[in-house]
DNA sequence: GTCTTAAATTTGCAAATTACAAGTAATGAT
DNA sequence: ATCATTACTTGTAATTTGCAAATTTAAGAC
């Protein structure tokens, strides 16, 4: 059998360092590797109230409430009270935030996209089809990579 | 284009949350899930140096020197100075150390192949060697992935 | 051998990050 | 109306981080 850990944790570290230096790089403002998720996650997802970001990033609610209110801060996300319960806030992205993390995307997409250039075609295709079929597996695994609640 | 990015930040998040919950579970002691990154670099390198480690895993060695510290402290990891050069100091687990690295690896493999166990034989392996073809990749490119130094 | 320079690692410190517990405010249930 | 619950925010204290400055040891110049 395989030792699949060794490849992901090298996997992860890559990325990671990668991600990191993007985050450095790219956009004019410090943006951190956990803020940089979140803007992403923001990105994501259909008019999302914190918990379901927070949950999401598996981020315990109240350190996340800090960075969102750093990042507030900074002009980069909005909290608007939910019509309905105002105990909801619906987190978006300001333009500003929305350029910053369209920044990194492509920032991030440009270096990726270098590594897979030395690839054949069919490489590069295998590797991202796997990579989505793993994404896919992780979510409906019940047993990890689910934020502990 | 596909947008390679998306892909890859949830593999990174997935991947990040089940490791944090592993190094949470499976051994009596506190693990960070830097310390868990140590630990294996520590165990894969052969007689590495604070440096090599620290670089390898693109950490600021200030940072680093601090938490192996406090591996020493816990019993994980043994400092012993280079013989030719008393600057340097030699990393190494210690049996304890190595026990919980080992307890780690055995705990993350299980939930990666239980995940791994929801695809067909052959998807499986393709996915494994994707993630090979990928890493290789990633430290053959210069422009990414490289610690800053 | 002494002196200067460089390398490997460690501390001083101050800022950022974290999480638990306790708080506030809004909603829902009865 | 009252009580429990939900969504989120602070208080506070511990941990983590990284720059600058020290420390220790080694290597080279003379």
């Amino acid at each position: 059998m395989e030792n699949v850990r060794n490849m992901f944790q090298l996997l992860s570290r890559n990325f990671g360092l990668l991600n990191e230096q993007c985050c450095d790089n790219c956009c004019g403002q410090d943006i951190s590797l956990v803020q940089s998720h979140i803007l992403y996650e923001i990105n994501r997802q259909h008019h999302p109230s914190m918990q379901e970001i927070a949950g999401a990033l598996g981020m315990d609610i109240t350190t996340f409430s800090r960075q969102v209110k750093t990042l507030v801060d900074k002009g980069l996300v909005k909290k608007t009270p939910h019509p309905a319960d105002n105990r909801i806030n619906i987190l978006s992205l300001t333009p500003e935030g929305l350029g910053i993390e369209n920044n990194i995307n492509v920032t991030v997409n440009a270096q990726l996209n270098g590594v897979l250039s030395t690839m054949s075609e069919f490489e590069r295709e295998t590797v991202i089809r796997s990579i989505k079929l793993l994404n896919d597996s992780m979510q409906k695994s019940a047993s990890c990579c689910i934020p502990p609640k």
